[in-house]
DNA sequence: GTCTATAGGCAGATAGAC
DNA sequence: GTCTATCTGCCTATAGAC
């Protein structure tokens, strides 16, 4: 959309990123970035007049990568399956990193941040569950998953396990459990047989 | 186990239990506290000589509320679903009150949050979870219940969901998100046919 | 774009009178 | 137990030189 940011800006951000991802947006201040960039204080309001400017940039960066990887899901793998796991592995690759999904973390402080951010935030729950509904709904109708609600109930479910475990296991420094809760979550939706699931397409039915 | 508290310690926890539970214990001061109950910021540091000590005091006083909470559903009710269902309302009750489970949050904050409150938040989870993890092996035991990892890691997983799906849900100011979630993650639990439960403890089988 | 300097406010915490 | 007064430090943010 915009012109490339700076160099400089997208160091910034890519600081108050981790700091928030692990310490929260109330967790860090200008002086945590300006240390760790060795500039001042005052360069950053350069950059970012403010700090819902920063949290909102924060916001928006995140969400567009984001969205980039999930186009790359539907660009490299088939089946609502294989999608799910390379989804999960999204989440997978911050919790290695010690640190909190972005969204996450902003929804617990979400009564104490600015209304811009806020407004951004449900943008990135929005999004993120219109096109897990999107995958879940469609693998249903392949016979590839099951379940019972809506595929928009059944996404917000999946986005709350995925949430809750980073939440906890981040308490107990434990990347494993993450995995654990991860791999049954989706073990509960890919429906049991796969040797059935090609007979059925074929036509054949199977008790 | 230590003496009554006085009340006035008591109503300093209710008032900074519930900013703590809608803001985050990074999101509100002994300021805030002050103005609620109208003393100074001095007088609260004569009951809680510091925050750290606050934030012990506040876990501490949940945990024992919960704990007492999770003894009074096995005295009132038989059957895992139904100890299940008593256990989300639990969590139901702090949604409609527009807050997040106070760990759940603390767990968000984690981080930045002193060694004694992090020590006292890992005991938390892991009391809930052996819990969690009894009730979920004997309702399996008695084929209420059905899932195929360990109790203790489906305890960790419903535990996840519910958490996660506080989190999102305040996103939204929906309390119907939370209850969605939590309705269908128990569905997934629970054995489908009551009535074919019942036959099979009576030995019968059924296809 | 980055700096120095500083404003103005609020944080957690303490001393000591009552 | 609660108060007034105060301390020290950090916070976000701005002005203006370079």
């Amino acid at each position: 959309m915009s012109g490339p940011a700076s160099d400089t800006s997208q160091r910034i951000l890519d600081i108050a990123e981790e700091l928030a991802q692990k310490r929260g947006f109330n967790g860090f201040s200008y002086a945590d970035i300006a240390e760790r960039l060795t500039v001042t204080k005052a360069s950053l309001h350069y950059h970012f007049r403010s700090k819902a400017d920063l949290g909102c940039a924060l916001i928006e960066r995140y969400r567009d990568a984001f969205a980039d990887s999930l186009r790359a899901i539907e660009r490299d793998v088939d089946g609502a399956p294989s999608k799910l796991r390379r989804y999960v592995a999204l989440y997978d690759v911050v919790m290695r990193q010690d640190r909190m999904c972005l969204c996450g973390m902003l929804a617990a402080e979400y009564a104490t941040l600015p209304e811009p951010m806020q407004a951004r935030l449900r943008g990135f729950f929005d999004a993120n569950e219109r096109w897990l509904a999107r995958v879940l709904g469609g693998g249903r109708r392949a016979g590839e998953l099951a379940f019972s609600e809506s595929p928009r109930a059944r996404a917000a479910r999946l986005t709350s396990v995925l949430e809750g475990a980073m939440l906890v296991a981040r308490v107990y420094g434990d990347g494993e459990r993450f995995n654990s809760a991860a791999r049954n979550a989706l073990a509960d939706l890919v429906t049991p047989a796969p040797a059935s699931r090609a007979a059925r397409r074929g036509g054949r039915r199977i008790a």
